[in-house]
RNA sequence: GGGGAUGUGGCGGAAUUGGUAGACGCGCUAGCCUUAGGAGCUAGUGAGGCAACUCGUGUAGGUUCAAGUCCUAUCAUCCCCACCA
């Protein structure tokens, strides 16, 4: 018998695997297709982490589990190469990206090889290869060729340390993405000309597309958020003794009586002609540090500010004059720039308006809705005007009433008499019901709560309005209470932590959000009033009447909005595809003809960029001098590169036909091979699956590719973490080495099957110093099961254990099965787990070479595959094979050898345990009832008692009801 | 501020439709065995109690014969977005 020893086994599987080609793919092949990945590896000289043996073996275990399930089955792999960090590290060292890659690629094909992952390396491909960025450039061209591209000066984020733009996603908490250390400057913002991908174009339909996708729900979640949909309108604001007028995008023009001012960013474009010579000092000053300060700065002070511009436009709805401001809280990349204040339903625009003194109109009431009581169809409606009349007494207590045979309990609240002053009426409840006089008017709520619902006293619908008013009580005087014979209450003070548990009437969570906050401004929908003919519509009804009507006038209309803003592709930078645009003098900027791509990246020897703006390309003359495709007159290239958001937008797409140097893909290979069926990654779960997703849908918009969408499975799976919790991070070194972890003996294949094993993939494992050594310790009983089934001798006699062996199989099978399926893979393992302990406990009665330990190790061996590879196959020969396990070996499991013939039955008396007994599998109710009353345990539960009732779960339990 | 997710032994985590809480692994305890190893095998391991039994899934209520699972409130941690009108 020989020691499992991963040390020698594992080089020797590689080498055969790379011999004999089991992971190649044959594109043609007439079996179904599989294609699981995750995102492809940016190489860097540091090599794989514990990061990548987590995302490579989550979509390595997919393609090998259906390889052997019989799928073609492919597993690509790439290297996402173009990128700052390469670039850096040239300009640190002098050594070319050119270089550095083609040192550093190979030492990852051992290191891929060495984790067992079973790529397809006949594909490989690489994004800084100019046969693969020729397909970079050439969607350019094709975007451009069909509007989709357009040059733009734009205020960019500059990082000053790299001198070059930077994306929005590559500014995190106001500094760049690769330089955010304390010491490190905040990034700046610089204008800037440059390439825009119209994917705006495609917002709705991306936005659309999601909710069918199967990924995960955070992450679709994330997309949604990113592209950021809202619809409203845009309504123009004519200005006083002026014809020119302001554009507002507002979702609430439901809002707009309310609305008492205007406001600008700070650069919109109407500012300086608007602006009146008294104001005109205040405001330049107010721009232009507008303008100097970053973004990031201006959201860090969360107070408002902002100055008047002594100008007035007219509210279209009411004609009303009113002013107009600039402000740094409205931002001019979204919208209009513009924004109607309605600080009566509006937190930002309110806290503006109490800063600034300007008025403050409630237009919206809340409208609640009392869930146990709807209103009943057919019943007369009453309306009413009720006053809730919350009084505070000094130590901070709140006066309610408590009934005592009712289940009411709340604050003092009474109807308003017609034509009753409000605060007196609630002055006159509050002493009648509970005899306190004294009370002074503090506040009222700023808006009221509508509620319909049915009282069934009086049988009738009470459409009810409510106004909450705050009282302080001055004194204990009070006068004596006269109740009615139905009014069974009496007063009881209660804290303030205590009134969210009041009756739950409508309405409830708002007054003491109002009581807590002190004031609470009310955004939600609801009735609208002091809005003239609009007066009692709800919110919803008024929204689309109020912009109906304007566009009659012609000074509004629907407009969506998004958040999501045009995709920048230019890059300041060298290593990356040169975008393939020519500047002629006379005809301008012209694309590079497709039959001259790729316009191939020069080498370089000094890779700083230049620092105006240009990258280091503007010092390849040479290069730089060209003749314009059009004319033939002298012209220059663009010496910007596209950014690599580009280069892995259709990587996924290329792996379908990664050789063909005629077109990006050939359709009909692409059309069998897509959607991607698994991806897995545990980054860029938001941009780059966009970009992905767009230029999917492009090449699917020009016929390229029949399906829009490029993932149909996408799992978001977490990071490995340290073992305190904390992430692994260079500057702490706590990272842990995979291969460190291999070379020391325990080998892939335990290091793959803890990682799958450690945790939900969704979660992300957190590494445990002792997790290795213990999945070794299974595959080591494992290998050690198999070796002395091996080495046994053959048992002739009929297994008497059989059925327990096939049972304790079968179950394994349809549990790894399902579970690889449905991404649960820690749970497939402890079914394996369990099935060699199972094997372990029945080896000890009879075990020995025949049919039925063979086929049920044999099943084993199998499953366990995917997981770790290396000791799958040799066990897979021990047991007599001379074909790779990893091919065609998926076994099947069959339902009839999951039965047992008895089962257990919990049997529980009022819900609690009391007994486990065991039946035949076939009996019936009555049958188990009777056996769970004859136990000495359960009859002592229910002696002298009667059983009430019997509840009886098939196969599950019995619960007796005593009494 | 907004959105999302998660709270279960000493630890990582299991638990279809509500139906025996703690699968599997780590760690720990005891015993066995031996080529004395970073080995293997067997048994035990939520808490309290001699026991019957009681308590137990962040906290407080509720629904139910039965709640980790459903409802309400609340606390904590993590992630994402962040003045998007």
């Amino acid at each position: 018998m020989q020691r499992y020893n991963p040390k020698e086994i594992e080089p020797k599987w590689a080498k055969i695997w790379d011999e004999t080609g089991v992971y190649t793919t044959d594109l043609n092949s007439s079996r179904p297709k599989y294609i699981g990945m995750s995102m492809f590896n940016y190489p860097s000289g540091a090599g794989i982490h514990i990061g990548h043996a987590m995302n490579y073996t989550i979509s390595d275990v997919k393609a090998r589990f259906k390889r052997q399930q019989g799928y073609e089955s492919y597993h690509p792999v790439g290297w996402d190469a173009f990128g700052l960090p390469a670039e850096n590290y040239a300009i640190k060292t002098g050594v070319s990206p050119q270089e550095s890659m083609a040192n550093i690629i190979p030492g990852y094909h051992k290191q891929y090889k060495a984790m067992g992952w079973s790529n397809d390396w006949e594909k490989e491909i690489a994004t800084h290869l100019p046969e693969y960025y020729k397909w970079s450039q050439w969607i350019f061209c094709e975007m451009y060729r069909h509007g989709l591209v357009y040059q733009d000066s734009r205020m960019q984020w500059w990082c000053p340390i790299d001198n070059t733009v930077l994306a929005n996603e590559q500014v995190i908490d106001g500094k760049c993405w690769r330089h955010d250390g304390p010491d490190d400057p905040p990034v700046e913002k610089r204008e800037i000309k440059q390439w825009f991908f119209k994917i705006t174009d495609y917002a709705d339909e991306l936005l659309e597309a999601t909710d069918r996708l199967d990924w995960t729900e955070s992450v679709k979640l994330a997309q949604k958020n990113w592209i950021g949909k809202s619809s409203g309108a845009e309504i123009d604001f004519a200005l006083e003794n002026s014809s020119k007028k302001i554009k507002v995008f507002t979702t609430r023009p439901d809002t707009i009586f309310g609305a008492t001012f205007l406001v600008l960013a700070p650069e919109h474009e109407l500012v300086q002609q608007i602006t009146g010579e008294e104001q005109k000092a205040e405001v330049d000053k107010y721009v232009k540090a507008a303008i100097a300060k970053s973004e990031v700065e201006r959201q860090e002070s969360k107070e408002k500010t902002g100055v008047f511009t002594g100008a007035y436009a007219i509210n279209p709805a009411n004609d009303e004059k009113i002013p107009i401001w600039i402000a740094d809280y409205v931002l001019t990349g979204y919208g209009t720039g513009a924004i109607m204040a309605v600080p009566g339903h509006d937190q930002r625009d309110n806290e503006f308006a109490k800063k600034y003194d300007l008025p403050i109109i409630e237009t919206v009431e809340a409208y609640t809705f009392d869930e146990e009581n709807p209103p009943k169809k057919g019943k007369p409606n009453t309306k009413r005007n009720v006053a809730i009349c919350v009084v505070k007494d000094k130590e901070g207590k709140f006066l309610t009433l408590k009934w005592n045979k009712l289940d009411w309990h709340n604050f003092v609240m009474g109807g308003v008499e017609e034509g009753e002053e409000l605060i007196k009426a609630a002055k006159r409840e509050i002493a009648e019901e509970t005899g306190y006089t004294d009370v002074e008017f503090k506040s009222r709520m700023p808006f009221a709560l509508n509620s319909v619902f049915y009282a069934a006293h009086k049988d009738v619908n009470r459409d009810i309005r409510v106004d909450v008013l705050l009282f302080k009580l001055k004194s204990d005087k009070k006068q004596e209470v006269k109740l009615e014979a139905h009014e069974d209450f009496e007063p009881v003070w209660i804290e303030q932590s205590k009134l969210r548990s009041l009756h739950p009437i409508g309405g409830l969570d708002y007054i003491v959000r109002w009581i807590e906050e002190g004031d609470y401004v009310y955004a939600g929908e609801g009735r609208v009033i002091d809005s003239g003919e609009y007066d009692g519509l709800s919110t919803s009804e008024a929204r689309e009447k109020i912009v109906t009507d304007l566009e009659k006038q012609g000074v509004a209309e629907e407009k969506v909005n998004y958040r999501m803003r045009d995709w920048s592709v230019s890059r300041q930078r060298y290593w990356g595809a040169p975008i393939p645009i020519i500047y002629c003098k006379k005809c301008g900027p012209k694309l590079v003809p497709d039959e001259d791509l790729p316009v191939i990246l020069p080498e370089l020897t000094d890779f700083t960029p230049t620092g105006d703006g240009r990258g280091p390309l503007a010092r390849a003359e040479d290069w730089l001098k060209v003749d314009c495709p059009k004319c033939g007159g002298p012209a220059e290239r663009e010496t910007d590169t596209l950014d690599t958001y580009v280069d892995s937008s259709f990587y996924m797409l290329r792996y379908f036909d990664p050789r063909n140097q005629e077109a990006i893909f050939d359709s009909k290979i692409a059309n069998k091979w897509a959607p991607i069926d698994f991806y897995n990654g545990g980054d860029h779960a938001t941009a780059h699956m966009l970009y992905a997703r767009f230029v999917t849908r492009f090449l699917n918009k020009i016929g390229k590719i029949n399906n829009p969408e490029p993932f149909k499975q996408f799992l978001f799976n977490g990071k490995v973490s340290a073992s305190d919790g904390s992430a692994f991070s260079k500057s702490k070194g706590n990272g842990i080495d995979p291969l460190e972890i291999i070379s020391q003996g325990y080998g892939a294949d335990a290091l793959r099957t803890y990682l799958m094993f450690a945790a939900p993939l969704e979660l992300g494992a957190r590494w445990d110093p002792q997790g290795v050594p213990g999945t070794y310790r299974f595959l080591n009983r494992l290998w050690n099961l198999v070796e002395e089934f091996a080495h046994s001798k053959p048992l002739e006699t009929r297994d008497s254990a059989k059925d327990e062996i096939l049972r304790a199989a079968h179950k394994m099978i349809k549990k790894v099965t399902e579970d690889i399926e449905a991404n649960r893979y820690n749970t497939a393992i402890a079914a394996m787990m369990e099935c060699v302990n199972d094997f372990y406990r029945l080896k000890v009665a009879e075990f020995g070479n025949n049919a039925i330990w063979r086929k049920a190790l044999e099943s084993l061996v199998a499953c366990v595959a995917p997981f770790a590879p290396f000791i799958a196959d040799e066990l897979w020969q021990q047991l007599g094979h001379s074909s790779s396990v990893h091919k065609d070996s998926w076994p099947k499991w069959d339902e009839k050898y999951l039965q047992a013939d008895t089962v257990k039955i919990a049997v529980q008396v009022n819900g609690k345990l009391r007994a486990e007994i065991e039946a035949s599998t076939d009996a019936t109710e009555t049958e188990i009832t009777k056996l769970a009353k004859a136990n000495d345990n359960v009859k002592a539960h229910i002696t002298g008692k009667k059983i009430i009732k019997t509840i009886y779960v098939p196969g599950k339990l019995v619960n007796l009801v005593a009494q």
